[in-house]
DNA sequence: GGCAATGTAACACAAAATATTACAGGAGGA
DNA sequence: TCCTCCTGTAATATTTTGTGTTACATTGCC
């Protein structure tokens, strides 16, 4: 499977954040339309990013959606606050194993290990990644 | 979302064949006793490591499949055969940003390169790993 | 020919992601 | 104070993917 798209939308709003912060008022209805999704997905994943931490909504105020130090946020950050991945890890197991074959009762054995280095890993290379890494967005001086 | 379990069965079918090939009759039905699920589901997996060459069937030989140079075959290679993540890739993108917003005009520049590169180290992760640096089966001597 | 196993289609079901409508509640501004 | 805008969240629907199951044609050994 693949990781679901809360992730792109999360960084989406993130960097619409940085772009339009102090320029326009931000709301889940305005970045709808830049994202081109439903309103209440917007809202939904707002609320994942507030409670990691990463942004902050003022209420009643007119729709505006301020933030802190957004670009020292890596990749990890978003992803874990959207994908609610850590309980399981990145690899679902089949849930039934045979004990009593030899190869059932020792798989577990033979590949737990393994596969949490490389969801690790994988983890490590996000955390890597800073927003302000990322390619900066082309200003539209015509605008 | 979580890499389908497909691919844990997938390395369990494998790790079957080298602990059982030339002692068992290795059938669709012997292997899901092992691993606990559907024969179907197995067969339609052993379809596709056929299909990336990993192993292959003798059909109508009373059950018997036989594999080649298994030690070698890395964890990509089976994660590759069974998982259709390829054409996507492992990020799901949005579907519609904006054109017509300047981040939704560059959210794809801002991003693709990124994502492609953690994913070409994750798989590459994948690609370090061969069947043979997992760990051994424990041989149960009294069976 | 009979038997055992594969290869696949067809369908059912569950879980997750995504979309949509609805509405209560907070806060600013007239 | 009242109006309006926006958030937060529930409820529900739809789609997609994964998984389970039955059925059956086909293959090749005995």
């Amino acid at each position: 499977m693949q990781i679901s798209s809360r992730f792109t939308i999360a960084v989406h709003i993130l960097e619409c954040i940085k772009y339009f912060e102090g320029r326009n008022a931000i709301t889940s209805e305005f970045l709808a339309g830049s994202i081109g999704v439903n309103a209440v997905i917007i809202r939904r994943i707002i609320s994942q990013l507030k409670a990691a931490g990463l942004v902050s909504v003022e209420r009643g105020k007119t729709g505006i959606i301020s933030a802190r130090n957004l670009d020292d946020v890596t990749l990890y950050d978003v992803y874990s606050a959207v994908e609610a991945v850590s309980s399981d890890g990145l690899f679902h197991f089949h849930a039934n194993p045979n004990p009593k074959c030899p190869v059932g009762k020792n798989i577990h054995d033979i590949l737990d290990g393994t596969l949490r280095e490389i969801q690790n890993s994988f983890e490590e290379r996000m955390r890597s990644v800073k927003l302000k890494d990322l390619k900066p967005v082309t200003l539209d001086i015509t605008e």
